[in-house]
DNA sequence: TTACACCTGTGTCCAAGACACAGGTCAAGA
DNA sequence: TCTTGACCTGTGTCTTGGACACAGGTGTAA
């Protein structure tokens, strides 16, 4: 039994009584649960990182839900917020959108499981994963092929209706 | 001599005696000129085959430059813009930029080679391709081996601090 | 006249951050 | 105490190449 947990049972044993304390028991157990997870942005950034920025960003979409100090208005972000970010991290690198990682969330949220919702997703950004990268293939082979046979042809100044050989006379 | 021709050439032997047509001449040749090789952003469109949008976005960044009908203030597209147009549209499917584009037809218009840009350009832009493409196949290929591993695996609810296993779980 | 297709100039949207701005807070050093 | 620089906030803007939206004008066949 840990020091928070005991001061939770002190609270609980004195509920009938807890005006005799005013709120400073409830401040303290506020205090000291954000002492032991919460951190400031740079901080969360750090053990994740990313940019300050990307952690600002995820809580401007309301992905990461910090709370605030009172005394100077800093946010702080819980461990609960370390797993979100760290889970939308993941996620992004599976190549699922932002959108996607809020649907995935509201599941969880909701304690249901995420897991059809998961695949589903995972098909349809696979599928356009697969097309961007064709569509980059023959790209990069296009313009592969065009720097190879410009390299054996020569400059020319444009007429009336050429404007870059190269570019124009290039067969594909 | 065609007709255009030998239209301006009876303007130019009445030079000093204008005043006894008016501009009434001035419009013929304006009008014909248009009619030999102006369209409408329509059939512009269509003879490039892209659409009206396309046509107006390189208007609007002034790659275009259309006259107008002074009847209706439609634009008219001329043989030079159907040539610009044709160049762009070449040139984004190599791979370059707008921005790109826009740089080498300044060069063209100062009656200068484009070559030695077109060469420069290429080379950049080929090397962002090749990055891109390397990015897209390695998301490819972790998005292919996430689908195949999550296959094998059951749908679970969440916990404290695991949002979604499939994901979180993904080693890669 | 009506209806519909076409036209214009101008503004906004798209994605996932990165950057900008004006102003507040913190803390070490002089 | 003051200064300075790092850090913080909320909010706005930017990035790219079109696609879309909007309010209003034009053309033409029925």
């Amino acid at each position: 039994m840990d020091f928070l947990s005991g001061l939770e049972l002190m609270i609980d044993s004195y509920q009938g009584k807890e005006q005799s304390f005013g709120v400073n028991l409830n401040l303290a157990i506020v205090r000291l649960s954000c002492e032991e997870g919460c951190v400031k942005v740079i901080e969360m950034a750090r053990r994740l990182g990313v940019t300050a920025d990307t952690v600002r960003f995820y809580t401007r979409i309301k992905i990461l839900k910090p709370g605030k100090n009172k005394t100077n208005g800093y946010r702080e972000y819980s461990e609960s917020d370390y797993n979100r970010l760290r889970f939308a991290l993941s996620a992004r690198q599976l190549g699922f959108s932002v959108e996607d990682i809020q649907e995935i969330l509201n599941h969880a949220d909701k304690k249901k499981s995420p897991c059809p919702t998961v695949r589903r997703l995972i098909e349809h950004r696979l599928n356009e994963t697969e097309q961007r990268f064709a569509e980059t293939q023959q790209l990069r082979e296009r313009m592969q092929q065009a720097a190879i046979e410009w390299s054996q042809k020569p400059d020319k100044v444009p007429t009336g209706d050429m404007i870059c050989h190269l570019i124009e006379e290039f067969a594909q």
